[in-house]
DNA sequence: GAAACTTATGCAATCGATTGCATCGACTCT
DNA sequence: AGAGTCGATGCAATCGATTGCATAAGTTTC
């Protein structure tokens, strides 16, 4: 029933190495500052006590948290979490905490304002771009040197540095496959319009409808969020129709499988029927059946180069940087949920 | 191109209301013992001023961060990331952020003693249990009142407050489904036993076999790691068996889908030549091709209990807490990837 | 050998919020 | 009217790390 000791604080360092705290604090941030001798005995002293940093002493001092905020829209996604995974590994190897925030609420501006103004957080990494950008470049902080970069969804206010994914070029680009497959007849399960992301890819689709000369139908579009359920009611759609598209580019991997269950339960078959293309390459996508046809985002990237940065512009001079605009490109991964179609 | 103006203090706010920052402190957490008059004009100057406060200087001075730390093994896997999902739902209803740390390296224990002495985190939630419990314990933090809650990995270490399943009875239950459907020959995969929560569902599949009546072979049990490519392993060990079991009980939905996927490609169907119980309940069991038969988990429950239960601890007196034990029921949920036996 | 310089280290102020203690005024009671 | 009580508020110390400035000791140069 040994009570805990106290934690050691710097103070406790100095005297037990016989020096004063600044010299210890010094040790710990340039060591080359400081004669090789008091250097081995504070090593030592911190050792012997079992010494660690306060950070929150530190932040209140320098006016700097070493942590990130990172704000989804929805963490459940597999999508976003191998991405959140990515983000962590790279932050924690910058000495950064990365503090999660999940759907913000009613007031996404003011909750994010607190999150700075308090300094818990340094810089925000933005999946969920569904925000009021107005609002919230009328932040006092959020001017020329943001540290914010948008993630994935991307804000059409250029004020904001962004990561993200080719995502036109890429729908058009599964379009292209399934009509080198012979399809001429397709139909989309769009995502939520107000996610540029989601628009993105309904315009990719779009383009490439138009340039391959395809038929472009407004019973073959379908309304979905990103998710199963609603991947499902649009499979249900699907099979009610009476006259149905050969093959259906849904807007990501959720929405496909939510879409091929649905099917499956009017009897009919993917491929054979009909052929789906995802996209994302979510981690059962291999697995399911059948393997899905879909474009895979670099989402380790995605998570990586975003974090790193989000650190860069943290700590470099501010203004150094000019707005960022990194594009990642996705690639065809071509499995067994489409096939060629030989005139029905 | 206006510089942002630098964050106002609690001191800004007590000049603007012409009180002493003593009062606007007392406003802001204590608010019935000041005055009315008082009260109002601090009310009105903090919203004039855009004050927020500064959570580093109030942890520093506090002794707490208002932030808990949760360790996974593995954000990746979809069933955390609803847990996740669920705990920092919770938390910040509580005020808390939540700060994420993946997979601890090397050093795990180093690792968190790090986070708490350093006062980012008041509390821990720890979901990976494969850490060695000896040196966790002897942290000097870690004694009678731990701001410590291990979730649904239970350590065997009785020192430490735990919200688990019951992974041995659901296991059972598992297994008497199988029966129930006239099963006798089943294998199962089973995950890494230096998880205890691994463990207590081969021990719950050994223990109903032996109940049960039924054959146990060692052949049909197959090592897993919860993963999806250790899931399609196992299916391709299995589609080699010459004489095989009839069902499969995997320790986790993953590993089920990694299953069902290898067997496909030997040409064998599930539930026609194998039927196959999952475990977890994972979004995309009932949307799989087929439907996953599986033991749901109560994984927002999980996540909101024990974060319920870790502020709980980290508000209430210390000591008051006696050593917390909570296990959560799995439900049977039946789908398509099970089916009745007739005698092959 | 003294001036000029360099290097190592300590002193003390600072970051912003909280809180025990002291003070002050208003009110009550005898 | 004087003593005692109570509520509201302010003063100032405190939490622990950082850093500009000062100082002391050691080194170089003419």
């Amino acid at each position: 029933m040994v009570l805990a000791r106290k934690t050691p604080t710097i103070q406790d360092v100095a005297r037990f190495a016989k020096v004063s705290a600044a010299t210890v604090s010094r040790v710990l941030s340039s060591p080359e500052r400081v004669s090789a001798s008091a250097r081995e005995r504070v090593t030592e002293a911190v050792r012997a006590t079992g010494y660690t940093i306060n950070q929150a002493a530190r932040s209140l001092r320098m006016r700097a948290a070493k942590t990130i905020l990172i704000a989804l829209p929805n963490i459940g996604n597999p999508f976003y979490s191998t991405i959140l995974d990515a983000v962590v590994n790279e932050a924690s190897s910058r000495g950064y905490g990365v503090l999660v925030a999940n759907r913000l609420g009613e007031n996404p501006t003011e909750w994010l304002r607190d999150y700075f103004f308090s300094n818990r957080a340094d810089g925000l990494l933005l999946f969920d771009a569904s925000l009021d950008t107005e609002e919230l470049s009328n932040l006092p902080l959020v001017r020329n040197t943001l540290p914010l970069v948008v993630v994935c969804d991307e804000l059409l206010d250029p004020r904001f540095h962004t990561v993200t994914t080719d995502n036109f070029e890429a729908s058009r680009r599964a379009v292209r496959h399934l009509y080198e497959l012979g399809h001429t007849r397709i139909g989309h399960v769009r995502g939520r319009l107000v996610k540029n992301l989601a628009n993105q890819r309904w315009l990719g689709f779009q383009a490439e409808i138009q340039a391959g000369g395809g038929e472009f139908r407004p019973d073959w579009i379908f309304q979905g969020d990103h998710s199963m359920p609603s991947g499902y009611a649009a499979g249900q759609q699907f099979a009610r129709l009476s006259d149905r598209p050969t093959a259906i580019f849904a807007s990501n991997d959720e929405t496909a499988i939510g879409f091929i269950s649905a099917i499956r339960e009017h009897g009919l078959d993917c491929p054979r029927h009909v052929s789906i293309i995802g996209f994302d390459d979510i981690a059962v996508a291999r697995h399911y059946a059948p393997p899905l046809t879909t474009m895979r985002q670099p989402r380790e990237q995605i998570g990586r180069v975003a974090t790193e940065a989000l650190i860069d512009i943290l700590e470099g001079t501010p203004f150094e940087h000019d707005l960022l605009r990194i594009v990642l490109n996705s690639e065809l991964i071509v499995r067994s949920s489409t096939a060629r179609w030989n005139g029905g």
